[in-house]
DNA sequence: GGCACGAGCCCT
DNA sequence: GGGCTCGTGCCC
């Protein structure tokens, strides 16, 4: 009897074990990696087959074995490769193996998807043109099959009776070929030409030593904006793929997949694309061209390490210190920069870390030697950095200057106009008013799910940005009753009616969560404003990442220290890196940029250093600071957050795991470890659930986890296990 | 997660 | 007794 060991796919994570199935005699071809459905319980589940054995009989079990029901997919879904790749993902992020065997599937649990299929003619005999005077339509197909080999019928007005006869002569074969839906097909490149700057050489001649050898190796790739980084992946994919191996580009953001994929399509005929904003079907069909080893460079988000793309020997992260790379909302909450690396373990592979601003974490190690250091501090082509300026906007509103834009600004933006150049202003803030208060109480609108501050959209809606749970402004003060409802802070809707009002001539688009709707929503706005068909692009940080539009000379950055006021340890990382991105936009071809940078604190170091792009000052000046407090790069992080409706159970919870955490851990292992709470989440009680924060600052990991596990924390559903958090509440 | 099952409660 | 809600344990 064959017998199958099952994870099942339900989300909870009090149900960390296999379930055993008999496997029936019409699908004894079932092995480790399949997706099947089976009964559990009243229900009927899918899950996949971890391992499959003979037995001799059903005695060996104390219960009794139900059978499979069916096969999901028509070839196994995982491959060898990504079951272990999942079963580390579980270990280290302390999650059920059925949700990190999600993350390497396309679609939710449960949704079957159905393959595309395409008629293909081939030729299978010759023929005689004369017989087919009076058949035009056979002949015409006859003539191109000689001439291309084969002919697809998709999209074809080609009549049935037509292949019928063709088929019945025995001149053609029809044959069915699974097709591939593929959003990025219509976009194509040629090489530009250029010239690798000496840097460029130095950098990709150290990474091939390693690629060569075929041993795993780290680097970090540190060079200024404009310095030419896609072009040193470029030439290593291309080192790579002569090494018969395979690559991965990650980007931060979906929108930023166009533009690489165009770069990397100029050179490589086999590039698929993977994120999640593609369909399922589509991300099925690429799965299964990725499984039949046609495709040698996978380019995509987070979500494009998880494919069965075998054989790798180069991964790439471009812009590493990105913070899109952790995924912050569903477990496993996994940070790509961290899962990359590991599996770049596995393949023996290389992994190049790409920024212009690295993450502290990463630079630090550089500096101790554990990533080999590529440095490419000049621009292609000695093009110049751009002058920073710095504008105290507390002098602006002591002179009167209420608005978003500084007069310094305004003169600048004109001028750039006159010049027939292109501006890019950031504002990190979505909406028309940021905040809506009773000017009676100072009561603010907040969530009703979450608790958080709602914004203000000039559509007449209250929105909250994280449950995306919408309402009307009130009249009234909710609290007070009072009828002095305010509208404060500035957001990229109002800072448009500010441009309107300053600029009236100037082409101004918007490109926001707002304004992006659609898959492509991006593009068309980046192609719209790179076609200079307006002149200032402005919005929130998507406007500072990694485009490469020529004609832009001047940017803005607006309420610089809006990063500041968060109580974030990274504050300041966030907030430098924010501006030096910002800053690289301006000026990339041969004309020099000019940047304004606004601030109510023009002295904060993150605002200095970043308007002076140097980002080793800002290291060495934020570093000690880390260490001062104990955060990383001096330790690692794990947030837990404790849920109940109960407030006090909750809270009572955690305090009794705090006094283990003491007495087992900190004052047992050697090694710094501190635990911080419980304190209210910064979303404290959601849809009527209470969330307690306890903190954990650790210089040894796994000590931790071995605690966690050992209290099972990882089994319960009103635990939450955040490993390497971007936020500290 | 979700479903069955049993306890507890209300109804007339 | 029937119908409803809610907490609990189990699912090969």
């Amino acid at each position: 009897m064959i017998i199958a060991e099952v994870c099942v796919n339900v989300a909870t994570n009090s149900l960390q074990k296999n379930f055993t199935y008999r496997v029936p005699e019409r699908l004894k071809f079932l092995a480790a990696g399949w997706r099947v459905f089976v009964p559990f319980g009243a229900q009927k589940l899918d899950g996949f087959v971890i391992k499959v054995r003979e037995v001799d009989d059903a005695t060996e079990f104390d219960f009794e074995l139900k059978e499979i029901f069916d096969v999901f997919d028509d070839e196994p879904w995982f491959t060898p490769e990504m079951m272990s790749a999942a079963r580390w993902l579980a270990e280290f992020y302390l999650c059920p193996l059925s949700l990190a065997m999600g993350l390497f599937m396309p679609g939710r649990r449960g949704k079957k998807i159905s393959a595309r299929y395409e008629k293909v003619l081939t030729l299978k005999k010759n023929f005689d043109e004369k017989n087919f005077s009076n058949k035009p339509a056979q002949l015409k197909i006859l003539k191109f099959l000689s001439e291309h080999g084969e002919l697809s019928l998709s999209g074809k007005k080609f009549s049935s009776e037509t292949i019928k006869s063709l088929v019945a002569g025995g001149f053609v074969e029809v044959e069915q070929r699974r097709t591939f839906r593929d959003s990025y097909a219509k976009i194509k490149s040629v090489p530009k030409p250029f010239e690798l700057t000496a840097e460029q050489v130095a950098a990709i001649a150290a990474v091939e030593k390693f690629l060569a050898r075929k041993i795993f190796q780290g680097f970090l790739l540190f060079g200024v904006t404009g310095s030419g980084k896609t072009q040193v992946y470029i030439e290593l994919a291309k080192k790579t793929r002569r090494l018969g191996r395979r690559v991965i580009i990650l980007v931060p953001e979906i929108a930023l997949t166009g533009q690489i994929v165009a770069n990397f399509k100029a050179y490589f005929a086999d590039v698929a694309v993977i994120h999640s904003r593609l369909s399922i079907a589509e991300r099925s069909d690429t799965f299964h061209k990725i499984r039949g080893g046609e495709v040698g460079i996978v380019i995509g988000a987070r979500s494009a390490l998880f494919t069965p793309l075998e054989n790798v020997g180069l991964i790439v992260v471009d812009e590493e210190q990105d913070s899109s790379y952790k995924q912050d909302k569903n477990p496993p909450r996994y940070h790509a920069r961290i899962v990359a690396e590991e599996f770049a373990k596995f393949h023996d592979a290389a992994i190049i870390f790409g920024s212009a601003t690295p993450s502290l974490e990463n630079f630090f190690r550089a500096q101790n030697g554990e990533l080999i250091l590529l440095k490419m501090p000049r621009r292609v082509l000695n093009n110049p950095l751009p002058q920073v300026e710095r504008v105290d906007m507390r002098g602006e509103l002591r002179a009167g200057n209420k608005s978003v834009l500084s007069l310094k600004l305004v003169e600048l933006l004109k001028k750039t106009l006159a010049e027939k150049n292109q501006a890019i202003l950031l504002l990190n803030r979505r909406g028309w008013s940021t905040v809506v208060m009773c000017r009676n109480c100072g009561e603010v609108a907040k969530c009703p799910d979450c608790g958080r501050t709602m914004t203000y959209h000039a559509d007449g809606r209250l929105l909250c940005h994280h449950c995306e749970i919408f309402s009307k402004p009130p009249e009234i003060c909710p609290k007070c009753g009072s009828r002095r409802i305010k509208f404060l802070g500035t957001g990229t809707e109002k800072l448009e009616s500010a441009l309107k009002n300053f600029l009236p001539a100037a082409k101004v688009l918007r490109m926001d969560r707002d304004s992006t709707g659609g898959r492509f929503g991006h593009k068309k706005i980046l192609d719209a404003f790179a076609a200079h068909e307006f002149d200032i692009l402005f919005g929130t940080q998507m406007v500072a990442k990694g485009h490469d539009i020529g004609g832009v000379t001047t940017v803005g950055v607006l309420s610089a220290d809006v990063a500041l006021t968060f109580t974030n340890f990274r504050a300041a990382e966030n907030c430098f890196t924010l501006i030096t991105q910002a800053a690289g936009r301006a000026g990339r071809a041969d004309l020099p940029g000019k940047v304004i940078v606004q601030a109510y604190d023009i002295e904060a170091p993150a605002i200095r250093f970043g308007c002076e792009q140097d980002y080793e000052k800002f290291f060495a000046h934020e570093l000690p600071q880390r260490k001062e407090v104990f955060f990383p790069p001096f330790c690692r992080l794990v947030k837990l957050i404790f849920m109940n409706t109960d407030e006090q159970k909750a809270k009572d919870f955690a305090k009794k795991i705090r006094d283990s955490f003491q007495a087992e851990v900190v004052k047992k292992f050697s090694a710094r470890q501190e635990i911080f709470g419980p304190i209210p989440a910064a979303v404290s009680n959601l849809r009527g659930v209470h969330r307690f924060v306890l903190l954990i600052k650790s210089a040894d990991l796994s000590s931790v986890k071995i605690f966690l596990q050992a209290h099972g924390l990882h089994k319960r559903d009103d635990v939450l296990i955040d490993i390497d958090p971007l936020t500290t509440d």
